[in-house]
DNA sequence: TGACAGGAAAATA
DNA sequence: TATTTTCCTGTC
């Protein structure tokens, strides 16, 4: 499958950005799994390859999946209009989309992040697939999916021990037996209060983590997760500073509905030219 | 080898 | 209500 993009899109930017944890890097491209697929993704200037393994995806899902139907052109304009400073930001981060990934496996992603590093929250995602899922083989090597609900609410106290989520376990246990796809399905449609107060539910989620669910998963773009890089990005960038509850909601006031971009823009430029 | 990492909850004040 | 402490593991 072949998809046009503008030339200002950028696969490498966009899986590589922060917001997805399950990406391979092969010598030339990226396996991603998507639902019950992977897809072999390769760019070459306006244009992406695409070859699905397992069940099959169309044309329109990977567009969707990989933000490329979004209108950059409006979101930058809106960005540098709300604040002349993302005119310089958006250069760096040029060409990344916020994805459409899938909100059950997006939150089990984030409960394992806190307090842990980007390597260390692949491999228990993918240690998580293997001893869980099902999986396929491609060009000689295993790939496994992301289970599902059913399988998760059934996973023994054992195999879940050897994730060595610590602290996190207890949380990860709670959310697999009270909470599956269709919680989610269930409030897609409500509005972003009632999304965020429903994540802030769920046992070990709080504001950081529900505002990448909304923001990753559940089309919320004004959604403006804190950690600690934001934070010093919004106190040297914008001058402002505060706990984390107090810049998300500096920076959904200051950026508007397309805040969760600014985000990420933000992030990418502070993770890439000003890390010392 | 001890501090600390892309947080949240419980305890304390 | 605001601040501090604790939580398990991996890494350097």
């Amino acid at each position: 499958m072949q998809i046009s993009v503008s030339g200002n899109f950028s696969l490498q930017k966009t899986l590589l950005c922060g917001q997805i944890f399950r990406v391979f890097e092969m010598k030339n491209g990226f396996i991603v799994p998507f639902n019950r697929s992977f897809l072999k993704l390769l760019q070459e200037k306006d244009k992406i390859y695409c070859t699905s393994y397992g069940e099959s995806v169309s044309h329109g899902e990977v567009k969707k999946f990989l933000g490329i139907n979004d209108d950059i052109d409006e979101i930058n304009g809106e960005l540098i209009r709300k604040a002349a400073k993302f005119l310089q930001i958006i250069q760096y981060g040029k060409g990344l989309r916020i994805m459409r990934q899938s909100p059950y496996e997006t939150t089990i992603s984030f409960l394992f992040s806190m307090r842990n590093s980007i390597p260390v929250i692949k491999r228990k995602l993918n240690l998580l697939s293997e001893i869980a899922g099902e999986g396929i083989k491609i060009d000689g090597t295993m790939y496994y999916f992301f289970p599902g609900s059913e399988t998760l609410k059934n996973l023994d106290a054992q195999r879940i021990k050897k994730l060595q989520l610590g602290f996190r376990e207890k949380w990860f246990v709670d959310f697999v037996q009270n909470y599956d796809e269709a919680f989610f399905a269930r409030i897609l449609g409500n509005s972003f209060e009632e999304k965020e107060k429903k994540l802030l539910g769920i046992k070990g989620i709080g504001g950081k983590v529900a505002h990448c669910i909304l923001l990753f998963s559940m089309n919320e773009f004004s959604a403006f997760p804190v950690d600690v890089w934001i934070k010093r990005g919004m106190y040297e960038l914008f001058d402002v500073k505060g706990s984390s509850k107090e810049v998300t909601k500096a920076g959904r006031r200051m950026f508007g509905k397309y805040a969760g971009y600014a985000q990420e823009y933000i992030f990418y430029y502070l993770r890439n030219f000003l890390s010392s």
